[in-house]
DNA sequence: TGAGCATATGAGCACACGTTCAGATGTATC
DNA sequence: GATACATCTGAACGTGTGCTCATATGCTCA
């Protein structure tokens, strides 16, 4: 155990003058965290090429459409899609260029450690 | 239910030929999975601005020096941070610019949406 | 209006994750 | 070697997450 002692206390309090909120921590968090998972990715990838509907995910990520809709759902409320209706369907798009660059960032940092 | 049903064809076709392998998928949801705990983002912003040892890093994270280690080893696992020993302390650091790279990144989008 | 398809939502289940607690390993100092 | 401190590790517990299934809502066309 060593929860009282601190080595470097001039360190401590400057890291913890600069940390960012609790609220901002947490924001960044739920970005990342949607980002975090194989068939949101696979959804993102796909829209970052080209806007599709719901049953065109499906297919892509190859599962079922309900599934695609739930996780749609956590991209909208995250605000890293947008869509339209068109009709009966739903055309899903990336919400910005922000979302397209995180994940060229992430696929290269990915595939730089083979 | 639609499962079978495919409205753009054409689309779906260019964008399974597109799509990462099953590996390369997995392996950039495990970094953003990685970015997507608050303690974990709080180390690794701390670690961008100056090294620390675990018990350093636990004053600054607000948790205990065990939750800190236990979090230092995915970090470590997935090639985010390093560390050297200097005697008994563990000296931690971050990997690499990609990972400053992609808080920086993360931050600002968390930013925008206020 | 009623049938049919596309999408959205809620409950439930299996699994993964982050923490705590207790104890093990490792390193310096005596 | 023995003690003290820093770090690491494994088990266990509560919580969150992604899927499926069933059902509700929305839209179009006859």
């Amino acid at each position: 155990m060593c929860e009282a002692t601190i080595v470097d206390a001039e360190a401590v309090a400057r890291m913890l003058a600069a940390q960012p909120s609790e609220e901002h921590v947490r924001s960044i968090a739920d970005i990342f965290a949607a980002l975090s998972d194989p068939t949101r990715l696979r959804i993102l990838v796909a829209l970052s090429r080209e806007d599709l509907c719901v049953c065109d995910l499906a297919a892509v990520t190859g599962v079922s459409s309900s599934a695609v809709s739930h996780q749609l759902r956590v991209l909208r409320d995250r605000r890293l899609v947008s869509f339209a209706r068109d009709g009966k369907r739903a055309v899903y798009s990336l919400a910005d260029e922000h979302v397209a660059s995180l994940l060229a960032q992430g696929s290269e940092h990915a595939g730089e450690r083979a």
